[in-house]
RNA sequence: GCGCCCGUAGCUCAGUUGGAUAGAGCGUUGGCCUCCGAAGCCAAAGGCCAGAGGUUCGAUUCCUCUCGGGCGCACCA
């Protein structure tokens, strides 16, 4: 049981023993002045109006039948009716104890052990490279992932390929194109092509692969593709051309992305695992058999605006097409229903802002099909504004101007990357400037929090040379931490749990980054004014023994963000 | 026109399901290495939380309106 539950109980019970009506929620926040304590709770307040008495009064009588608890030195009362809690120095000491034991898994829990969750993110289309945002959402869907897992969900991270439709056609169009000229042939982009440099670096490649010199080998090789199979309204060869080129650039953003740190446990196609399948067909027909859509104008139409009270979208939506084709969003609700909610009961789609009109349409769906609208959850990711010299650097993969995100690991570094993007939360656009992060790249942020545990790992080194190794587990008596710097960095290092529960639920990790600043910006001064390697060697232990635990648990935040804890820098 | 997101220090951003005196980094100014790592520490300056109402014991936080910025509103994906 947590501090805060068993405080919570306490002041349940003393609202018993005063004859008070229990508190409807006990809520306790850490004051940010260190004046009002350790810990405070305004159930005097909230309870002011049910009591029908005043809220000093209440906190007079919790106060007053108050059990007494090892942990608590002393209540008080403040402020309209806060009740204050100052923990007991000696207890605080021993519960660095407990952290150093429970050691990585300081910081774990299991209140969404019963989740599923499949959590997709970027999902970027195999049009081109990846690029900075799909960087910003990798870094903030691979932490979600680290989150929840962390607090005991099972999670199944998931890549989205769009390898289907109108944007792959044109893509296959477009490939084709660069192919023929690469061979020597005069054609033009088709109209809606993809104009970007690496098609014709892709089409290179093709002609070198297949040993294609010349117009007269290329149309050989487009006869042979010809006879094989073909799935879209393409002609069989573009298509087929167009395929490889999809294998081609997934496997180029999965190769990033992996060095990125992130990888998935599962990458779908929408190609093979959803329209191959048959999904679409049998999902409009099950719509429809279930009076969710509805034929007009020859098209068929999902009864968007009838169906989830707060999910109705404000206009119908088509699902297949007066050509016959389905829709994306036909697709889509299939694919939501039978593919990922086949072993998921929860759903968290990272998309682009881009994406949020969408959203309703689906929602309205997934709950049209029985599935509770808080199993389905979209964070719409903010746009990144890209700026070099201060001066915003357009990125569209159309007009093939962009900076791949390859670049930006390059130029800025795994870590500070992600460490910069999650200093953000997720729905605010973010201003990254290229030329700025890289000249302070040594004032950002992320290598002051690294610096922290490479420091403390430099001190366990010195220690271990100079033989000064605690001895086995138990031995260091953790009582002479008694500095108010001491009690208060053992405190920080209590709160931690509470914050990555709070970062899980809400789906915010930035909350972890900046909680590990405080961390780092609490140790750095402490050290300065704390000799930990001295004579005093009853002192020199405990100092060393509450070094790794802020070492630790500096790990185990920067675990949760993907980044990672040098020993040395 | 309708909808969503945003507006907090010069800049980039936090602000714990509404809490007490609104914070950090960068930048600016001034100090600190014969002593466990100066990628560090100490100090100063910097705010009408866009504006106006409302709810509340209490509002940066919730509601309404106005202003300002971004993005969506396809038988595209």
């Amino acid at each position: 049981m947590s501090l805060t539950e068993r405080l919570t109980n306490a002041v349940a019970s003393a609202l018993g023993a005063a004859g008070l009506p229990p508190a409807a929620d006990c809520a306790w926040e850490v004051p940010r002045q260190a004046e009002h304590g350790d810990y405070a709770t305004n159930a005097a307040l909230t309870l002011a109006r049910a009591a029908q008495r005043p809220p000093r009064q209440i906190a007079e009588a919790i106060v007053r039948h108050f059990p007494a608890m090892p942990e608590v030195d002393r209540l008080e009362i403040a402020g309209p009716g806060f009740v204050n809690v100052f923990l007991a120095p000696g207890w605080v000491a021993q519960a660095l104890g407990g952290i150093l034991a429970a050691g990585e898994r300081h910081g774990r829990g299991d209140e969404l052990a019963a989740q599923r969750v499949r959590l997709e993110f970027v999902s970027a289309n195999p049009t081109g490279p990846l690029v900075i945002v799909n960087a910003r959402a990798a870094a903030i869907g691979d932490s979600l992932a680290r989150l929840l897992r962390a607090r005991g969900a099972r999670v199944a991270t998931e890549f989205y390929v769009n390898d289907a439709g109108t944007q792959f056609e044109a893509l296959a169009r477009s490939f084709e194109a660069r192919v023929r000229q690469a061979v020597g042939e005069s054609v033009a982009l088709p109209e809606k092509g993809y104009p970007g440099e690496y098609l014709i670096d892709l089409a290179g490649e093709y002609v070198q692969e297949h040993k294609l010199e010349g117009p007269p080998a290329l149309s050989a090789h487009l006869a042979t593709l010809e006879t094989e199979g073909g799935v879209s309204t393409l002609p069989r060869a573009t298509e087929r051309l167009g395929r490889w080129a999809v294998a081609r650039m997934v496997e180029g953003q999965r190769r990033v992305l992996a060095a990125y740190g992130v990888t998935f446990d599962v990458w779908t196609s929408e190609q093979h695992d959803v329209r191959d399948k048959g999904l679409a067909d049998r999902m409009l027909a099950e719509l429809t058999a279930r009076g969710l859509a509805y034929e007009q104008d020859g098209a068929l139409w999902f009864r968007s605006t009838e169906v989830g009270e707060e999910a109705a979208d404000d206009k119908d939506r088509v699902l297949r097409r007066r050509s016959g084709e389905a829709t994306y969003f036909g697709v889509d609700v299939a694919y939501h229903h039978w593919v990922k909610f086949a072993d998921a009961d929860r759903l968290i789609n990272l998309l682009g802002p881009d994406h949020h009109g969408y959203v309703a349409r689906i929602r309205a769906a997934m709950q049209a099909l029985g599935h509770p609208p808080e199993a389905f959850e979209v964070l719409l990711v903010q746009l990144v504004t890209l700026l070099r010299d201060g001066q915003p650097v357009r990125m569209s993969k159309r007009r093939g101007e962009f900076v791949l995100m390859e670049e930006l690991l390059e130029e800025v570094g795994r870590d500070a990357a992600r460490f910069t993007f999650l200093t953000r939360r997720h729905d605010s656009p973010l201003e990254f400037d290229l030329a700025v992060a890289t000249r302070q790249s040594s004032d950002n942020p992320v290598y002051y929090v690294q610096y922290a545990h490479a420091r403390i790992h430099s001190i366990a080194r010195q220690a271990a040379e100079q033989g000064l190794a605690s001895p086995a587990g138990g031995a260091v008596d953790l009582t002479a931490l008694s500095d108010p710097q001491e009690q208060a960095l053992i405190k920080r290092l209590l709160h931690f749990p509470e914050i990555v529960r709070g970062a899980a639920r809400a789906l915010e990790p930035h909350r972890i980054a900046f909680w590990l600043q405080e961390l780092a910006g609490a140790f750095h001064p402490y050290y300065k004014t704390h000799r930990v390697i001295q004579d005093d060697h009853r002192l020199m232990l405990a100092r060393l023994a509450l070094c790794a635990a802020v070492g630790r648990v500096i790990a185990n935040g920067l675990d949760l963000l993907g980044v990672a804890a040098p020993e040395t820098m």
